[in-house]
DNA sequence: GCCGTTTTCGGCCCGACTGTTTTCAGTCG
């Protein structure tokens, strides 16, 4: 059993502990261990073996055991007890809005309710509002919840929920009152899935009133949940639950760092508050309230930024891509915090087209789209002759190309194009171009383009093929465009990872905002194994040129660090890296 | 259940909002 089925039993374990309402305290110990099996980079199974594992923070002498026993034996017995008395329907339950441990065990006990469809039956009777704690209103948003349930999924694309976040953050923004405004939350963190959207601005609280009022009558507002006088919830019609706070300005960094999260992360940074005998939340750094009679909490230490705040506890500013609590506080206290590649770092790509095969623009444009970006290079990489589809170059218009590439180098200062190609890996693992032809590029992107139909292992035999060829430099994108539109590209990509790091080979990671999940998952292994990987959009159009956005998003979440991205390194460094 | 430079017990982050009931529990983030 791999880590991550170990993860949900024990997130599972502490769900079923919170509807046996056992200590809260507990509870979460289990979903902590969960959230810690994530950041375990090293092999489960050896560190069970040799009990490593109860050295992971987080992992104490209980929950070891059931890694333990999952781990050797596949099976818990201390979760098959649990399990017992908990029909699986009850999970299903505790999705709806609302429903939390307390309502669904209380509605199995005393109901024998044990999945939505049921509970959908009982509230529709109106058997529901008769029973203690819950009423006429509950009733109603459990069948609002059931619906939205069974309409949406809880977690979003990064670029669904960020395309959701932008129209209605745009229009607020827009008001005069607001002071600052920033998104919060999971996509302020940049992760890959979203589950709701956080809004936070700062202005007084005559205006906040007026803020709310566009907030919730917005266009793409579908239904009101909640309105308070410092938060507001709405349903967007993509679906996704939006949340706006407005706060006084001198709360705003305190409010934003709230709100941006993670709930892991705000945990241990209030613990640190808590060592200097203070109390932080939302609003700022306070002394407890003493409880003598009239005495109120006094705000103490303010802070202009969010950088301050973090400040104030000893710590670097921590980037909102690393606040997940796997790490960064100790760093932040130690001056150890990664350097995160910014757009700035980025120096050139890689994958590009031009109108000599399926791009729009011309050498001369891309490269005056390049320099305009504030690159200092850029790798043309048109398709080779088999892509015919694509206009892919001969041998003979390659060397054309090539004349016309030293034509604008000569004349660039302080910029260069490379000479590359994106060559086709036939069916047999063969590249389009022979050997000869190959020796003239500066560099190779090895790609797939055709016969998507055969089984995984010969595909993965065939991009071996590709890795171990001494001329190839970039394994093409293994992520992307291909995967989406192809259903099933059938590829051991752990294998393939593991066969550039053996081979020196660099991965090109094609930032495709639809799968951004899978190359997340890529890039940590693929930097794990110390693969370099090369961050490109999918930049098939020079339009595409200017919108790196989610390329560089990618190589912003996590510990990913400048050294492992060919994209940040200097022309002469490329240039010695391909040898040219 | 986990943890420990106040370590083997006692604390574990904290507030807003809702819907219920009428002072608060449950849920959420």
């Amino acid at each position: 059993m791999d880590k991550t089925q170990v993860a949900e039993i024990l997130d599972e374990m502490g769900t079923l502990l919170e509807l046996k309402g056992e200590n809260p305290f507990k509870c979460r110990a289990f979903h902590n261990a969960a959230r810690v099996m994530g950041g375990v980079t090293e092999d489960l199974k050896t560190i069970v073996e040799n009990g490593e594992i109860r050295k992971v923070k987080g992992i104490g002498e209980s929950i070891a055991k059931v890694i333990s026993d999952l781990v050797k034996t596949g099976k818990s017995p201390d979760r098959e007890s649990l399990k017992k008395g908990f029909p699986p329907g009850i999970f299903d339950m505790m999705k709806i809005q609302g429903m939390g441990p307390k309502k669904v065990a209380f509605l199995y006990k005393k109901m024998k309710i044990s999945s939505i469809d049921e509970l959908e039956k009982a509230a529709k009777a109106g058997k529901l509002e008769k029973l203690e704690g819950f009423g006429k209103k509950t009733e109603e948003n459990i069948l609002l919840g059931i619906e939205q349930v069974r309409k949406h999924s809880s977690k979003f694309h990064i670029n669904v929920a960020e395309n959701a976040a932008q129209a209605i953050f745009d229009t607020i923004k827009s008001h005069k009152g607001i002071i600052r405004s920033e998104i919060a939350g999971s996509l302020r963190r940049r992760k890959e899935t979203i589950g709701d959207i956080d809004i936070v601005v700062s202005a007084s609280k005559k205006d906040a009133k007026e803020i709310f009022k566009i907030f919730t009558t917005h266009r793409s507002v579908e239904r009101i949940t909640g309105e308070g006088e410092t938060k507001a919830s709405v349903v967007l019609s993509a679906g996704i639950n939006c949340d706006l706070r407005v706060v006084d300005d001198r709360e705003f960094p305190f409010a934003l760092n709230y709100f941006t999260g993670s709930k892991e992360h705000n945990i241990r940074v209030r613990a640190l508050a808590r060592e200097n005998g203070w109390t932080l939340n939302e609003y700022g750094f306070a002394i407890p309230d003493t409880g003598e009679k009239g005495r109120k909490s006094k705000k103490i230490v303010p802070c202009k930024t969010e950088a301050d705040v973090y400040k104030s506890v000893g710590l670097d500013y921590v980037e909102p891509e690393l606040r997940e609590d796997l790490g960064e506080i100790e760093a932040a206290q130690n001056g150890k915090l990664p350097k995160l590649v910014t757009y700035d770092d980025i120096r050139g790509t890689f994958h590009c087209h031009t109108n000599y095969s399926d791009g729009h623009n011309t050498l001369a444009e891309m490269a005056a789209g390049a320099q305009k970006l504030g690159w200092e290079y850029l790798g043309i990489a048109d398709h080779s002759k088999v892509a015919a589809y694509a206009n892919g170059l001969s041998e003979d218009r390659v060397k054309k190309q090539h004349k016309e590439i030293d034509v604008l180098n000569a004349k660039f200062k302080n910029f260069r194009l490379f000479k590359g190609s994106e060559v086709d890996i036939l069916t047999n693992g063969d590249m389009d171009f022979n050997d000869k032809t190959l020796a003239l590029l500066d560099y190779v992107v090895a790609s797939v383009h055709s016969n998507f139909k055969l089984n995984e292992a010969d595909m993965t035999k065939r991009i071996l093929k590709a890795v171990k060829n001494k001329y190839v430099t970039i394994i093409g994108h293994l992520t992307g465009r291909l995967l989406l539109e192809r259903d099933g590209y059938p590829l051991n990509q752990i294998e393939i990872i593991n066969a550039a790091a053996d081979h020196g080979k660099i991965i090109e990671i094609n930032a495709h905002p639809m799968r951004l999940d899978l190359d997340w998952r890529m890039v940590k292994y693929a930097i794990s194994k110390g693969v370099m990987i090369a961050i490109n959009p999918d930049s098939h159009v020079v339009n595409g040129l200017t919108d790196v956005k989610y390329g560089v998003g990618i190589a912003r979440k996590g510990w990913c660090e400048k050294k492992d991205i060919l994209n940040t390194r200097t022309t002469k460094q490329v240039a010695d890296y391909f040898g040219r």
